[in-house]
DNA sequence: GTCTATAGTAGGATAGAC
DNA sequence: GTCTATCCTACTATAGAC
């Protein structure tokens, strides 16, 4: 075996997957997830018709699979390009407007994202998507945390508030997506804004958040 | 004309149509409303094809459409359904656990009605689903900046407050939805405590919402 | 590894009898 | 207003030549 031969022979496939992909995106980006069809990511790809991409992948679910992880991929990569110099409470607002920003630039992508998410389960997750990107907000959130900015006592805590803050963010995303004209604009101006009050919230010395840990029998009350 | 027997006809056909519904409503909350079928639907509505729908819908979207609207009238009637009695912050949680809850158990007819908003314009909206739900959450949150529990110094900032809220409610719906297990579990139980956080965090004498208006001209700093 | 051709399936919508 | 029958389109995926 010639290792530098198939070292390219690999290297021209794994570009080729991603023209496909790339078609793959651009597709999903103007007509949604659900309306991707392989004869139009063929053509795009430059492909004389579809039968082509089953060489690359197994089915069309794998390609919106793998589509996903590289949307979750380019997210990170938003949010780690904001700078970690910034004070620490700035820096997590600005982590959500970067996050509001990529929705409104890529909603179909995200939205693709979530979906995905939905369909696999915890270990899948793991395997098909670069599920490590969310230890930047994590991160972002623990080192708060130890410069007192916000108050937490456990691990379980601050998992709870930054997937409270998560939450926020994708909210404000979906709720400016389904609002038209002057509410939108409202709303945006005023991401930052309630950002800072959930932020704000947690800080030490408040009322605070007092967690139900993972293995406490109580349940928070819950309606009817 | 008699006018009677117009009205019995019509009674009969709009009992028809909700039979229709009640049909794709159970369809949709099983394989979602991008799998709703019209010969599955007629078959559940027991008509022997799909033809005869034509004759209630003039087309699947037209089912999909009013199925988002009776959803959203639901989700109305639950969140009437909390008690005025209740203090006022109590029941803005509440209201916010009722709203997960209803997600939790109708989650594909809740996705249903996003999407229908998300491609109806403004007037559209208005015209199609019985948006005057959303007072019932203006309202919570008017009464509690009348009662002093939150502060707010205009209709713009009200706005924002329940725009947020309902972020973090839906946000976290969604959040759930896509965890499994444990971390699930955790979060869930951690859902009063967080929408406490945030309500909290408009008390009176907070650092508290600085709200960027409609007209003014200064939109909140945006990240690059 | 790319092509042509097509199998196989499914679903929205309509025509027209009753 | 319900039925049978069917048109028409569209799509995933595969077979097999080159």
């Amino acid at each position: 075996m010639d290792t530098e031969t198939v070292g390219r022979r690999e290297q021209r496939r794994a570009q080729t997957r991603e023209e496909i992909l790339a078609a793959a995106r651009d597709l999903v980006a103007a007509h949604g997830a659900a309306g991707l069809n392989l004869r139009d990511v063929a053509e795009r790809a430059r492909f004389g018709n579809p039968a082509s991409l089953y060489r690359y992948f197994p089915s069309r679910r794998d390609i919106l699979v793998a589509l996903a992880g590289e949307s979750l991929s380019a997210l990170g990569d938003h949010l780690r390009a904001v700078p970690q110099e910034l004070p620490t409470d700035e820096r997590l607002v600005e982590l959500g407007l970067v996050y509001l920003e990529f929705a409104r630039e890529h909603p179909e992508e995200l939205a693709l994202l979530f979906e995905t998410l939905q369909t696999l389960e915890a270990e899948e997750q793991v395997e098909a998507l670069p599920v490590g990107v969310f230890t930047v907000i994590d991160g972002a959130v623990r080192r708060a945390v130890d410069e007192g900015v916000i108050e937490a006592g456990s691990d379980e805590q601050i998992e709870v508030i930054w997937h409270g803050a998560w939450a926020l963010v994708h909210g404000l995303s979906v709720i400016e997506q389904v609002h038209h004209g002057q509410n939108a604009e409202l709303l945006r101006r005023n991401h930052a804004a309630l950002l800072r009050a959930y932020i704000d919230s947690f800080r030490p010395g408040r009322p605070g958040l007092h967690v139900d840990g993972r293995d406490s029998p109580s349940g928070a009350e819950q309606p009817t």
